[in-house]
DNA sequence: AGTAACTGTGTATGCCATGAACAGTGTATG
DNA sequence: CATACACTGTTCATGGCATACACAGTTACT
């Protein structure tokens, strides 16, 4: 492996497969890039996301945020850390039933994000290249090797379900955490606003009990992996 | 419309329906609502969502940053007034046809998001609010009356179909923005990680031509809203 | 023993969002 | 018509951020 190579990896890439610079002089590093990485999740379940820099996580180790580029090239490098340790590992493979094992793939995702509600604020600009990311891809695409699909179609549902994860998780978050007088005063004045002015149907969702009230619920959950599902389904069925 | 109300209202959401407070002495406004929200948008267009601060915003149109906070009260109002105005009003209603409706929905969004690509970066917390953006929902909820399906239902198809386009428009961007020689390194440096590590199947993916090389493709666009068009016509058949 | 590599700290730069004080302007009121 | 006040945009200021750089202390290899 030349360093050459090395260096034009994505940020964190090497690191999360354990390529570290050995030192061979000097003091022992103080920390370990684990007990970083460990500070960062404590302090973003702690204070969210945006709370999330390096003075504060410097500070959780009891050093200065300097210290931390000693053992970190830039910040984006230590997100991308993150994010690996804090979705974590898989779940144990499903076989034989593609709609049970891609089920226990969506949910446990859901999981992680409800445990790490800032997790789908990190920036996600490549395809994954970490061994928990890839991980959990090579779960999927064992899971769905009954199904009779392409690797290119698994390819495509495990994108489909990952993004469906985000924006499920991400509605789910925001939605249970608005105000509910927030809510009450939206709706009160929006009402005279949507009648009479083509928003006829929208105006019946939302003065429908369901809007806003109890957020969303595990129905809704359901009913869109259940789409999916029915989709890939459909595929399947076509071949 | 009380002032209560008013006040208690998720930002930006008054003055996206026009609710400015009228001024009735002092000097005429330099500017106005819309030209600020214009600036910014050709501002995020020519440098991207990270240069979009109220500095930048303000030198466009020749004023001090401080100033812009006369018209507005936070950039979290002037995000909302820049996301409602840049996603701007929904296309042509189609009837007759959910699918096609729904097609003509996802797509022209996708059409929104590439011409202003920073458009998934606006954090969005709460449910839509403003004219445009209940317009799309609006939209969505007419183009499928005639599918049989529940307002509950069709909404969580709106749900997941704006879900769908913002997962998607993201990896089509980020693909696509990888540096070439970034993937190429990446495939050299994961190829004899991933073997005889249990991730087969990934390796399989990644050595394959399709992985990274050309990016996402029209056809990978595709297969995603096909997978949840199906779907969808799963639930309204089995009714 | 000495040198060089490595660690953590202090200092500094240039961004950012936003608050406060201030000077100029123009309208509504006396 | 004069004046006071509401409203404009500017300057100055604060506290936060990522990160560069120089330094002092530490420790392994020569």
């Amino acid at each position: 492996m030349d360093d050459v190579e090395i260096e034009s990896l994505p940020p964190g890439t090497a690191l999360a497969w354990g390529h570290a610079p050995a030192p061979r002089r000097g003091p022992k590093p103080g920390y370990s890039l684990e007990q970083i990485v460990d500070a960062a999740i404590a302090q973003a379940d702690a204070e969210g996301y945006a709370a999330l820099s390096m003075p504060s996580i410097a500070k959780r180790l009891g050093i200065t945020a300097n210290a931390l580029y000693r053992y970190l090239s830039s910040k984006e490098e230590l997100l991308v850390l993150v994010a690996e340790a804090a979705w974590g590992p898989p779940p144990d493979p499903v076989s034989g039933d593609w709609r049970a094992a891609v089920t226990v793939w969506a949910r446990t995702l859901l999981e992680r994000c409800r445990r790490h509600p800032w997790l789908i604020d990190l920036p996600v600009r490549r395809a994954p290249s970490t061994p928990n990311l890839l991980g959990w891809l090579e779960n999927f695409l064992a899971g769905m090797a009954d199904s009779g699909l392409s690797v290119q179609d698994v390819t495509g549902c495990a994108v489909l379900v990952d993004g469906w994860v985000r924006s499920t998780a991400s509605l789910l978050r925001d939605v249970n955490a608005s105000p509910p007088d927030q809510v009450r005063a939206l709706s009160a004045f929006l009402g005279p606003r949507l009648e009479g002015r083509g928003y006829t149907r929208v105006a019946a969702v939302i003065s429908g009990e369901a809007y806003g009230e109890e957020g969303m619920e595990e129905a809704d959950v359901e009913f869109g992996l259940g789409r999916i599902l029915d989709g890939i389904e459909a595929l399947i069925e076509r071949r």
